[in-house]
DNA sequence: CTCCGTTTATGACCTGCGTCATACTGCATT
DNA sequence: AATGCAGTATGACGCAGGTCATAAACGGAG
């Protein structure tokens, strides 16, 4: 059984009783997404709490001047939405699809009672939000003391290692990242974001291809990433 | 009974029934700590959950180069420590009194047994770490994109929201907050921040004593923190 | 292949704000 | 009163990086 399989691994399911599992997932249904696809909108009233199945999702953010920000990149096992569906307000942030992507859905209420009698689901949403404020965290931390060359040193490495796979070359990012992405992920601007992803390439520290960032020098780009 | 009304009032302990009350706010106890009085240490292993009683405390976060970060200020009711209790790591954040004041503290193994037996419990933890990820989400985005002027306006308006009490000359922020704290929540350093500071209470815009700061024109404050 | 929109690239200029240096102020301690 | 320290204040200087302009490179659509 494929679908279950695969499941299981979602750490949102694991350690529920064979019994409970079957009643547990029927709530979730999937749903399909294609690049650039919007799941849902800043500000929008919650209907319903994702699961990232597979592929990988911006949350970000918008400003009055038009500039945007990346709040995270959600990956395979990461919730979308649970914010605003436990509190009730609006989505924090717009969530949209980096590229083809399958996500798994469930209702709001349902989401609510299964949080009551599932103590398990209310440990897993707790454990998401908790690695979201580590997360957090440190991206305040980073945009309020490093400069730009740390911070996407940084987001390259960060990148790298939630989806990063090593070849021979190095570490592949394979992933439709703009330069503008890029910029949106460290607080600067594209001409600054090329320059510096320009000169890291000059470096010989990373290699690009469209949409696909190889990762050369892990040690050297540790190094720019901590110090400076 | 005093006590009990002061714990009622907090959301943690909100909908719990009469025959739980006592079993619940029995595993938690009561710390009073003094100003500049740490709560506990950033990395340290979680030995302990706690919520605010009353008093102010800073959460914040230390960089290789001494510069420090305020990654958030908790007021009565909201929790100190859950992302490291829950996830077993270290915690993300020192944890500082602002001023004096109580906390209740709740052991670690307690919490864990008290958020699966109480599914109240569970959300109440949600739902504070529901609030911390929106303000984590704005404070990231304000670093990101939005000027020094604008973020500590933003940053006043915000302590005169959670703390301030309205008078005839204005809001009163009542907090020994230094300009190196406010440095420290809005990403920049002390020099700059007494500038920014001094240019308002040169326009009128604030009024500042030693640990008090006055809101005197919050509308213009608002106007610079939208749009600079 | 040609056209056209998106992405990457690069230079010139300018400014916000970090850095360094030097005071001044107010409160606490002896 | 004298000393000392933490906090506040202000000026001078420099540079990281934002802004504006222009153009090359790439890929998809017809």
């Amino acid at each position: 059984m494929d679908r279950r399989d695969i499941l299981m691994a979602l750490p949102v399911f694991a350690g529920l009783s064979e019994r409970d599992w079957e009643k547990v997932t029927d709530l979730f249904s999937e749903r399909q997404y294609q690049k650039d696809d919007y799941i849902f909108l800043e500000g929008e009233a919650p209907e319903a709490l994702y699961v990232v199945k597979t592929g990988k999702i911006k949350v970000l953010r918008h400003s009055t001047d038009g500039k945007d920000v990346v709040l995270r990149v959600a990956s395979p096992g990461q919730m979308l939405g649970s914010v605003a569906v436990f509190d009730g307000g609006g989505y924090p942030g717009t969530a949209q699809a980096i590229e083809d992507c399958c996500l798994l859905v469930i209702a709001r209420n349902d989401c609510l009672t299964l949080v009551t009698r599932y103590p398990v689901f209310a440990l897993a949403v707790i454990n998401d939000m908790g690695t979201r404020l580590r997360g957090s965290a440190e991206q305040i931390r980073s945009l309020a003391v490093e400069r730009v060359e740390q911070r996407i040193a940084r987001v390259l490495l960060k990148l790298g290692a939630s989806a990063g796979a090593d070849t021979a070359d190095g570490r592949v990012i394979e992933m439709p990242l703009t330069r503008q992405d890029v910029a949106d992920m460290t607080g600067t601007t594209v001409e600054t974001a090329i320059r510096v992803m320009s000169k890291f390439r000059r470096l010989e520290l990373i290699r690009t291809r469209r949409g696909k960032v190889v990762l050369v020098d892990l040690q050297a780009l540790q190094d720019i990433a901590e110090a400076g």
